[in-house]
DNA sequence: CTTGCTTCTCTAGTGGCTAGAGGAAGTAGC
DNA sequence: GCTACTTCCTCTAGCCACTAGAGAAGCAAG
């Protein structure tokens, strides 16, 4: 029924020092303890724990966890700032793939002009140091 | 023909304590002083300074940059290294773009399926929740 | 001379962990 | 019961690449 914090984090493969640090940050309540001080978990902080892994390789930050978790939690609530944080999170990922590929254009381009010869006439260094008055991006 | 760290974050835009910062770790060198201990600087940092911002720009880290800078400062050098630094930076850059693409059509699934209506019923909470098993990406 | 801007150094904070020290608790075999 | 091994505990410090802020000093214009 009950586990300890290496079983948790094989079940949800974060690792220990991870919970703990998720623990201190309060993203995860403080575990109760056996008698001999360690952390007791059971299904519902593996839920919990899972939720917490998967937003955060969907790449959501801590604080927009936070706000998940707390809506989820009274479910009776509107879905529209569920809504909405999914929302400009995806605004986000679109910027960000917009922007690595033009990325990957510059730097293929910049591979590609390579002489592959000798630093002197390599196009990769000049086109670094080229660029100075580009737009930036992000 | 000398000017001080304020005109040269403006030819740059890279802000004044970033340009400390990177004088500090070494990756600018030791600015001369004047008489009033301000630093002054050339052409020559306008140009090292927009390699290195360009570089960061494209996602390159300071260590790469750090290779690149000495690279360049040996031209009669192969290419190779160069061309082997961009070309890895290349591979990671398609999978970010890649990994970034799978994500952004999950969570656009994940707001389509959202009934709009209370989180009770909401997907997106379930679907963060419910891939507990997937591969992990990145 | 004063006002206001720029620059100086220094320390500490950011996010999201990760690493390591040093010690205690639990477990398996003998 | 003893030993060896693993897991766990707390605590501190480190990572990257900056960013923010305090407090003092320099410098130019009016």
């Amino acid at each position: 029924m009950k586990f300890p914090i290496g079983e948790l984090s094989r079940q949800t493969a974060v690792k220990v020092p991870t919970i703990r640090y998720y623990e201190q940050i309060g993203l995860l309540p403080e575990a109760p303890r056996t008698e001999g001080n360690r952390r007791l978990y059971g299904k519902s902080e593996v839920d919990r724990l899972n939720f917490i892994r998967h937003s955060r390789e969907l790449g959501f930050e801590i604080d927009d966890i936070r706000e998940l978790l707390a809506m989820a939690a009274q479910p009776q609530s509107s879905c529209h700032q569920v809504d909405s944080i999914a929302n400009n999170h995806l605004i986000e990922i679109d910027r960000r793939i917009a922007s690595l590929t033009a990325l990957k254009a510059e730097l293929s381009r910049m591979v590609d002009e390579c002489g592959h010869g000798r630093v002197c006439d390599c196009r990769i260094i000049e086109a670094l140091a080229d660029h100075s008055h580009c737009r930036s991006e992000h």
